[in-house]
RNA sequence: GGGUAUGUGGCGGAACUGGUAUACGCGUACGCCUCAGAAGCGUAUGGAGCAAUCCUUGGAGGUUCAAAUCCUCUCAUACCCACCA
C-alpha cells in the first residue's frame, strides 16, 4: 500500500483560510435555537514565545470546543491576554523598551502562532486587560467595591529590595528572597489598598461543597481559607507595682485572645502578645522593662518573615509589671511578648496552655514557666475493656521504669493467670495516706523485692487507662503517675515473695527493646512520654477545671467558655487581598487624595484613568514608578484642584483576571462592564480549563469578586465557574520541569513545522488523559507516531468505492463514535484517540473502503486534526466545511453472539461463544466441552454456578 | 507535622456501576521488501517454564463465586497547607 505523505503546509493553510472566510468560528451570543456552552481556558500572558504548554492548554481545549459544536452546542471559546505585568516592566528596565511596546507586539507574535494551532477560538471577543477600553471597567469596579467598604486602606509591609533598590510585588519573592537578584528582602510598611475578601471566607468554604470540582481543587481552597472555630476570651490586665504587689491594680482593660483549644483554659498558665500587637503601645508605659520590650519589639521588626520561621528556638521577652486575670481561674498569670505568635491571625495574642500544646510547651520549657495539666487522655485496656452498666471508679496508680544502671537494662513484668500475655513495667495501686511516690517505692519492694532506688524522674503529666474490675462489678479509672527509677546493681535485691511470682515474672530487658514487649497501649505511651515529655495534645476528661472535673473536654467546651463570659468566634486563615503595586505596568487605582490625604474615587466621567507615559522605572527610587509622572499630577491638579495629589500604586494583575470572563461577552461595550442581558444565559461558565497553580490565588480571587458583583445583583449566579479542569505539566525530554534556564525549553515550531499542527495536536492529546493533572515528558517519538496515524487515515482516501459499508465497517463505527464521544466529554482524549486507531484498522483491513463510512470517520476526527480532516473532506466531495457537521450518531451494533468467559473457581479456564440470551443450562452445557474446564473439574460436580448472561460463567467446585 | 491525590510492563498509559488485567501508542526483537540504508509492511513482546501450567496491578491481611477496583493496616511518590493558637 503507498504511503504518501501529505503536504501539512499546504494542508494547513488551506483549511485555516476556509474557516476564516466561512467565518466559522465567531459566536452569536444571541443566538437561542441551540444550547449556549461556555468553554473558557485561561487567558495567556502575552510572554513572547508560544511554547509548548500553550499548545497543550489551548489546542486541546479546541479539541472539546469543537466536540461541543458537532453536539450542536452553541459554543463560546473566547481568548484574550492577560497583559499587564512585571515581565513588561522587567524588560524595560533591562532593555530600555516600553512596556506598552514590548507587551502589544508580543500579542501580535501570538495571536499568529495560536493561529497556527488550528484553534478555533473567536477572535471577535478578544480581551486585553491592559486597554483602556477593559481596564476602565476594571477601575469601574473597583470603585464599586470600594463603595461597598470591600476596598479599604490600611497599613501594610511591603516587600523590598536593598540590593535592586525597590519594591517588590508579592509574587516576585521567592522563598524570601528577591526573584531577580536572589537577595534577601526586607519589609517596609506603607499604607495600601486591600480588597476584604475575608467578609467572603465564610461564603467561599461553603459554596464550594456542591461543586464539580476534583476533591483536591476543593481541599486546596479549604486550605487556603483555613477555617477553624474557636472562642474569643478576654484576659482583664492587672498592674503589679511596688506598692500594689499584692493586689495588683486593675487596668481596665483586656487582652483578648482567640482558641480552638478554650477546654483548656484552666491551664492557660500565660498569655502571648505578637510584639507587632497595637496593644503593646499602650502596655509600655505601664511596664517595669519597658526599654526590653521596644528592644525586642525593634528585633523582631527587623527579621523578614521568613527568618521568623525559620528560627527553632522561641524567643519572647515578659511583661514586668502586669498580670492577665485567668478568667477561668481568676488567677493573675504573666504577659510575654513572642513573635511565635503572628499578629495578623486571629486576635494576635493567645493564652498560653503549656500542658496542651506543643508551641506554648516548648516557649515555657524554655522560660522555666509552670505547666499545668487539665486534660487527662484516657484509653480503654484493650486486654480488659470496660463493660457497659459498671459504674466507673477512680483510681490512683502508678508505673515506674526501672533501670539497673550496671546493666542498662530494664525492668519488667510477665504477667500470668488472668493477665496471661501482658507485659508492664512495676505497677501497682496508690493506698490511702500514700504519695505516689511512696506508692512507686513501695510497688518495687512488693515486686521486685529491691530496696534503696533512687526515684530520677517523675512525669509531669498523668494519664489514665480504663479496665474493667470484674470482681468488683466496676469499671476503674486508673489515674497514672509514671516514674524513670534507678538502682546500681542487684546486690540488694532480695527474694521476691512466691505470692507475687505466682502473679508475674521479673524480667530484664534493653532499653531498646522496652517498647516493643510492654503491651498495654496506654503503658507505651507513658514510656514514650517519660523518654520524651512533650505536651499532650489528645481529647480525655477534665481535672484541675473547678466545675469542670471529670468531664469530656469536649463535652465540656462549650460551657468553659460560657462560664469564662467567651465569644464563639470563626477564624480564617485567609488574609484580605493586598492589592496595592508599586509599579507602574498595571491598572492605575481610580482614586485621588484631597489635600487632606483623604481617599477619594475619581468620578465615573474621568475613567478610564489612564496609566501616564511619561513614568522613569528604573530602580532606585523608594516609591512607585508613577510618581515620576508629572503628567499625573498635573491631571490631578487641573480635575480636582490645587493640593489633590493622585494614587501612584496600580492593580495586583490578578485583580484584572478576575472578572475577564465577564467581558467576553462584550469586550467593546462602553457603557457597561459587560452586556448584563447575556449574562443569565452564559454564566457560570460550563467548563474552565487551566493550571493547578492557579487552584487557590485566581480561583479563589474570581470567585470571591463574582459573590461580591453577585451581592451587587450585576451577575445573576453565586458561582461564576462550574466544571474546572486542571491541566497537566509538559515536561522537557530530561524529564524535569521546562524552564530557560534549564534550556530544555521545547520550541514547538521546529515540531510543526516538520509534522504539522495536527501531528503535535494529537501527541499532546494522546500522551494522557487531560482531565487530571500529571506530568508528561515529552517525547518526539510519539509526535511521528501521529503523524504516522495521520498518514495512514490519508492513505484510506485513495481507495474510497461508493459501495454501502459493510457490517463490520459499521458496527465499528458505532463502536468508535460512542467511545470517541464519551471520551472526549469527559477530557479523557487519550482513550478516544485509541479508540480512533481501532477503527482506522478496520478500515485497513476491510476490502472496500465506503466514503460513506469514511467521511462519518473523519467527522470523529476533525476535533483532533482539524487541517487533515477539513482537507480530505474536501477531497472525497464534502461540501462547506467538515467542521460544520454534527457527531456521527453511535449506531448500536446488535450481536447475534457474545464472548463469555468460563471460569472455574473464579479462574478463567476458556470462552464460549453464545447467544447473549442463552440460559444458564445451555451456557453450563457448552462449557463442558472445554477441555481445560474438564481437566479442572476432574471427578467433582458443580456446587454452584454464577452466570452473568453474555458476560462470564463461572463454576463453582469444592476445592481439593 | 497535617491534608488530598496517586501507585498497573522497559516507558506514556487502558480496564464503564467488582466480571477476559496490561487496550492504544512508544521502545525492543525477529522477518519481509531493498544493491544498501531510510521509510514501509508483517510477527512477537508482563514474568518463569521445552511444555502443560504457574505467578503478576507498591506490600500484608480481609470481604466475595469473582478484587487493579470494596474494607483494614502498611510502604512509597506528588501536590497543597504549615509556629494559624
Amino acid at each position: 500500500m503507498a504511503k504518501e505523505r501529505f503536504d501539512h503546509k499546504a494542508i494547513e493553510q488551506a483549511a485555516q483560510k476556509k474557516w476564516e472566510e466561512l467565518d466559522l468560528y465567531t459566536t452569536d451570543l444571541k443566538d437561542d435555537s441551540k444550547d449556549p456552552y461556555y468553554l473558557l481556558f485561561e487567558f495567556p500572558y502575552p510572554s513572547g514565545d508560544l511554547h509548548i504548554g500553550h499548545w497543550y492548554a489551548f489546542a486541546l481545549t479546541d479539541i472539546f470546543a469543537r466536540y461541543q459544536r458537532m453536539q450542536g452546542k452553541n459554543v463560546l471559546f473566547p481568548i484574550g491576554f492577560d497583559a499587564f505585568g512585571l515581565p513588561a516592566e522587567n524588560a524595560a528596565i533591562k532593555h530600555g523598551i516600553d512596556p506598552k511596546k514590548w507587551t502589544y507586539e508580543n500579542m501580535d507574535r501570538m495571536r499568529e502562532q495560536i493561529r497556527s494551532m488550528g484553534t478555533s477560538v473567536d477572535w471577535t471577543k478578544e480581551v486585553v486587560t491592559s486597554d483602556p477600553a477593559y481596564y476602565k471597567w476594571t477601575q469601574w469596579l473597583f470603585l464599586k467595591f470600594f463603595e461597598q467598604g470591600l476596598a479599604e486602606r490600611r497599613n501594610a509591609a511591603v516587600k523590598w529590595c536593598p540590593n535592586d533598590k525597590t519594591v517588590l510585588a508579592n509574587e516576585q519573592v521567592m522563598d524570601g528572597r528577591c526573584e531577580r537578584c536572589g537577595h534577601e528582602v526586607e519589609e517596609k510598611n506603607l499604607t495600601q489598598w486591600f480588597l476584604t475578601i475575608t467578609k467572603y471566607a465564610d461564603r467561599l468554604l461553603r459554596d464550594l461543597d456542591p461543586l464539580p470540582w476534583r476533591e483536591e481543587m476543593k481541599e486546596a481552597q479549604r486550605a487556603w481559607i483555613g477555617e477553624s472555630e474557636g472562642a474569643k476570651l478576654s484576659f482583664p490586665l492587672h498592674s503589679y507595682t511596688a506598692e500594689s504587689a499584692a493586689e495588683g491594680v486593675d487596668m481596665n482593660m483586656a487582652i483578648e485572645v482567640f482558641t480552638t483549644r478554650p477546654d483548656t483554659l484552666y491551664g492557660a498558665t500565660y498569655v502571648v502578645l505578637a510584639p507587632e500587637h497595637p496593644l503593646v503601645e499602650t502596655l509600655l508605659p505601664a511596664a517595669l522593662n519597658a526599654d526590653e520590650m521596644r528592644a525586642y519589639r525593634t528585633a523582631t521588626s527587623r527579621k523578614t518573615e521568613r527568618e521568623r520561621q525559620e528560627e527553632k528556638d522561641k524567643t519572647g521577652v515578659l511583661v514586668g509589671g502586669i498580670m492577665a486575670i485567668n478568667p477561668a481561674t481568676n488567677e493573675p498569670i504573666p504577659v510575654y511578648l513572642a513573635d511565635y505568635v503572628l499578629v495578623s491571625y486571629g486576635t494576635g495574642a493567645v493564652m498560653a496552655v503549656p500542658a496542651h500544646d506543643e508551641r506554648d510547651f516548648e516557649f515555657a520549657q524554655k522560660f522555666g514557666l509552670p505547666m499545668k495539666q487539665v486534660v487527662v487522655t484516657c484509653a480503654d485496656d484493650p486486654n480488659n475493656p470496660p463493660q457497659e452498666g459498671f459504674p466507673d471508679v477512680k483510681r490512683d496508680t502508678v508505673i515506674v521504669h526501672l533501670r539497673d544502671t550496671a546493666t542498662g537494662k530494664f525492668a519488667l513484668l510477665d504477667w500470668h493467670g488472668s493477665l496471661d500475655g501482658i507485659t508492664t513495667a512495676i505497677m501497682g495501686g496508690v493506698e490511702e495516706g500514700q504519695t505516689p511516690v511512696e506508692a512507686a517505692l513501695a510497688e518495687i519492694s512488693e515486686e521486685a523485692a529491691i530496696e534503696g532506688v533512687r526515684i530520677v524522674k517523675q512525669l509531669p503529666w498523668i494519664t489514665a487507662a480504663k479496665y474493667c474490675a470484674s470482681h468488683k462489678s466496676q469499671n476503674r479509672c486508673a489515674h497514672t503517675y509514671a516514674f524513670l527509677a534507678e538502682i546500681d546493681g542487684l546486690e540488694s535485691q532480695g527474694e521476691i515473695p512466691e505470692n507475687e511470682q505466682a502473679l508475674h515474672t521479673l524480667v530484664w530487658v534493653d532499653e531498646s527493646a522496652v517498647l516493643s514487649r510492654l503491651t498495654p497501649p496506654h503503658q507505651k505511651q507513658m514510656w514514650q512520654l517519660l523518654n520524651e515529655v512533650t505536651a499532650l495534645t489528645d481529647d480525655g476528661y477534665l481535672i484541675n477545671s473547678g466545675v469542670f472535673d471529670g468531664r469530656s473536654n469536649r463535652e465540656a467546651l462549650w460551657d468553659i467558655v460560657a462560664a469564662a463570659g467567651g465569644e464563639r468566634v470563626k477564624n480564617y486563615r485567609l488574609r484580605d487581598w493586598l492589592v496595592s503595586r508599586q509599579r507602574y505596568w498595571g491598572c492605575p487605582i481610580p482614586v485621588v487624595y484631597d489635600p487632606e490625604g483623604i481617599p477619594h474615587a475619581i468620578p465615573a466621567e474621568h475613567l478610564p484613568w489612564l496609566l501616564p507615559e511619561d513614568v522613569d522605572f528604573t530602580p532606585g527610587k523608594n516609591e512607585s514608578p508613577l510618581a515620576s509622572s508629572t503628567e499625573l499630577k498635573e491631571r490631578v491638579t487641573n480635575i480636582f484642584g490645587e493640593g489633590w495629589t493622585p494614587e501612584y500604586d496600580t492593580l495586583d494583575t490578578f485583580v484584572d483576571s478576575s472578572w475577564y470572563y465577564l467581558r467576553y461577552l462584550d469586550p467593546a461595550d462602553d457603557h457597561d462592564f459587560t452586556d448584563q442581558s447575556l449574562l443569565k444565559k452564559w454564566l457560570p461558565v460550563d467548563r474552565y480549563s487551566g493550571g493547578s497553580e492557579h487552584t487557590t490565588m485566581h480561583l479563589l480571587y474570581s470567585r470571591f469578586f463574582h459573590k461580591a458583583l453577585y451581592d451587587l445583583a450585576l451577575v445573576p449566579t453565586p458561582e461564576p465557574f462550574n466544571e474546572r479542569f486542571n491541566r497537566g505539566l509538559i515536561l522537557g525530554p530530561d524529564g524535569a520541569k521546562m524552564s530557560k534556564s534549564k534550556g530544555n525549553v521545547i520550541n514547538p515550531d521546529d515540531f510543526v513545522a516538520k509534522y504539522g499542527a495536527d501531528a503535535v495536536r494529537m501527541y499532546l492529546a494522546f500522551i494522557g488523559p487531560y482531565n487530571e493533572p500529571g506530568n508528561y515528558p515529552w517525547n518526539l517519538d510519539g509526535v511521528e507516531a501521529m503523524r504516522k496515524f495521520l498518514d495512514r487515515i490519508n492513505a484510506l482516501s485513495e481507495r474510497l468505492t461508493d459501495a454501502p459499508a459493510s457490517d463490520t465497517l459499521t458496527r465499528a463505527l458505532g463502536i468508535a463514535s460512542a467511545k470517541v464521544g464519551t471520551d472526549t466529554d469527559r477530557f479523557k482524549f487519550n482513550t478516544a484517540i485509541s479508540a480512533l486507531m481501532v477503527a482506522l484498522k478496520e478500515f485497513e483491513a476491510a476490502p472496500e473502503v465506503s466514503r460513506e463510512a469514511y467521511r462519518a470517520y473523519l467527522l470523529m476526527l476533525a476535533p483532533f486534526a482539524p487541517h487533515l480532516a477539513e482537507h480530505l473532506y474536501e477531497k472525497t466531495g464534502g461540501e462547506g466545511s467538515v467542521h460544520e457537521g454534527s457527531w456521527p450518531e453511535a449506531v448500536v451494533a446488535q450481536s447475534d453472539t457474545a464472548t463469555i468467559i468460563v471460569q472455574v473457581n473464579g479462574k478463567k479456564r476458556g470462552e464460549i461463544m453464545m447467544a447473549p440470551g442463552a440460559t444458564e443450562e445451555e451456557a453450563l452445557h457448552e462449557a463442558m466441552k472445554i477441555e481445560a474446564v474438564i481437566k479442572v473439574i476432574g471427578e467433582q460436580s458443580p456446587q454452584r454456578t454464577v452466570y452473568v448472561p453474555g458476560r462470564i460463567l463461572n463454576i463453582v467446585v469444592a476445592k481439593a
